[in-house]
DNA sequence: TTGAAAGCTAACGTGAACGTTAACTTTGAG
DNA sequence: CTCAAAGTTAACGTTCACGTTAGCTTTCAA
């Protein structure tokens, strides 16, 4: 066994339909280095694993909700692997000062990402209070309205 | 007076700056017909009023927040256009029976409008709700490693 | 074993959203 | 009035995120 993880079982298009992606997009993406097959075929063809699976519906999801492009999603899908990374080595590492700095990485990381997106939200909030407020005016209106016809 | 309103005071220049765009983008949201300045110098340069530099504002928000194109912000700004017709139209005309046509139509603008951003917002407070999750965890973490510590 | 379906690489094409350049005109402070 | 700065149209160039086509190979159900 040289590569191909045990748990690389998708095809390219069986990937494709469930991320509602084109396979060109997923040659893409390993292109950029965004996702690459947990393994190969004998004959060399891509082979997905379910994390791989996982990692285009999170590019998705980056691109689409909060308009990332492929560049900047790049740096937070690698903040994510290191964050998965850290994960395991501290299961294997009984140093508690390596320990302690895996964890501070980690954290620092996660808030990042968690900044970015508080800030998202943020304006998308006053967005859309200023929707419920005009939602509010047209409502006041039509009451007068109704008032005035019944006078 | 021909065209030219009293409010169109700001180049073309001074909008770019404005609203950290270049002229060239405030040119090319004209030729889509998403902004068009208020008037133009007798030479025949542009002349942008308050309004329109708001406007130009609101279609960075709608892009660099929500990741919308072009397009879908003309049909947005279409209908805010629109609800401003509706509200000018509405003090003139006395017919209550167009009045609450003219109701009707705002609010299913506004109400489409909302919908939409409603729909990004609980998307984005779902994948911030991992995030914190994420976060939680790692100071578990931090945690158990201080009381190992202590023992 | 076979052959249609799926995959592979490599290369060119495309639409959106501007950037850049050219050649010319208008503006406005001094 | 002047003239450098800013603006104008028109056209071509560029980047991103894929789409499409070509020519060839691999996969896998029958």
């Amino acid at each position: 066994m040289i590569e191909a993880r045990a748990d690389a079982r998708y095809r390219i298009g069986e990937v494709a339909e469930q991320a509602g992606v084109s396979t060109r997009t997923l040659r893409y993406y390993e292109e950029l280095g965004l996702v690459s097959p947990a393994g190969h075929s004998p004959g060399g063809a891509r082979r997905y694993s379910d994390d791989d699976l996982a990692r285009v519906l999170r590019i998705r999801e980056l691109q689409q909700l909060v308009g990332f492009n492929l560049d900047e999603i790049k740096t937070i899908v690698a903040a994510e692997r290191r964050l998965e990374e850290i994960r395991t080595e501290f299961r294997a590492d009984r140093s508690p000062e390596r320990k302690r700095q895996m964890i501070a990485e980690a954290r620092e990381i996660n808030d990042r990402l968690r900044a970015e997106m508080r800030e998202k939200q943020s304006r998308l909030e006053t967005f859309l209070a200023d929707l419920d407020a005009r939602a509010r005016l047209i409502r006041r209106r039509a009451k007068e309205l109704d008032a005035a016809e019944h006078a």
